[in-house]
DNA sequence: ACACATTACTTTGTCTGTCAATGTAATATG
DNA sequence: CATATTACATTGACAGACAAAGTAATGTGT
């Protein structure tokens, strides 16, 4: 995967990345780590220890809660659900994000050239 | 000002900001200051402390120049120019920032870029 | 049957960028 | 002449990302 992102580009954007999957449906650990490298079209892998990480502060914060799946068999799955007050987060992230992306475009291509594609 | 970026938004495009002023022309500490607030709308203040530390990271590996300002009355001032190394630095930030800005509307918007103003 | 890959979750320790706090010293303003 | 502004700089703390390592189960190839 050509996955050229530098990790500084897309720190604080983690929470937003976790809550926009769940927002899609329950899911576990592992297979949202597949679906953001799916999502992202194998440009982008959130590191496993940054997810899990990432699943505390949110559990903690009340945005997401976790359960065990019932598997008799298998390995067991911790899935977690998206909680109303994850939702609104997401919701002002995404803001945030539109927000933040039109200034860092006036930051960094503003000025002179206008060689805009 | 209105200014709600979250710091972890903008981290890591300190050094393209300030490359961008740079390559309109040298300038010294707190005129660049200044120049990010008045590029922004007003929207952003990239902290003093934070811009010092990055000039001395950016002069470090060869992307700026610094050189004292001859005032003979008044403070004196340091002047930053960009370097050849700098240019080229910026222009393949701009590539990276694009890159990401478009795997970032696919994890968090879900869709495809809408890059609207 | 055995080795290896994959799935799945977790912890520890390190690194880096940002910034609050604080400091210096000069000039400009009311 | 007191205060604000300009201008540069250092220190220490914090938080997010992640490499590395570990545990334990299932699936696959030979």
């Amino acid at each position: 995967m050509g996955s050229k992102i530098s990790t500084d580009l897309i720190r604080g954007h983690t929470d937003t990345i976790i809550l926009n999957v769940l927002r899609q449906g329950d899911s576990y650990g592992y297979q949202i780590y597949k679906t953001i490298i799916e999502l992202s079209n194998n440009q982008y892998e959130l590191k496993e220890a940054t997810l899990y990480t990432a699943f505390r502060r949110l559990e903690k914060e009340g945005y997401i809660v976790s359960y065990w799946g019932d598997e008799t068999q298998g390995g067991r799955r911790k899935y977690y659900r998206i909680a109303e007050e994850g939702l609104e987060r997401y919701q002002q992230n995404k803001k945030e994000w539109k927000f933040a992306k039109n200034v860092l475009n006036k930051l960094i291509e503003g000025g002179i050239d206008t060689d805009e594609k």
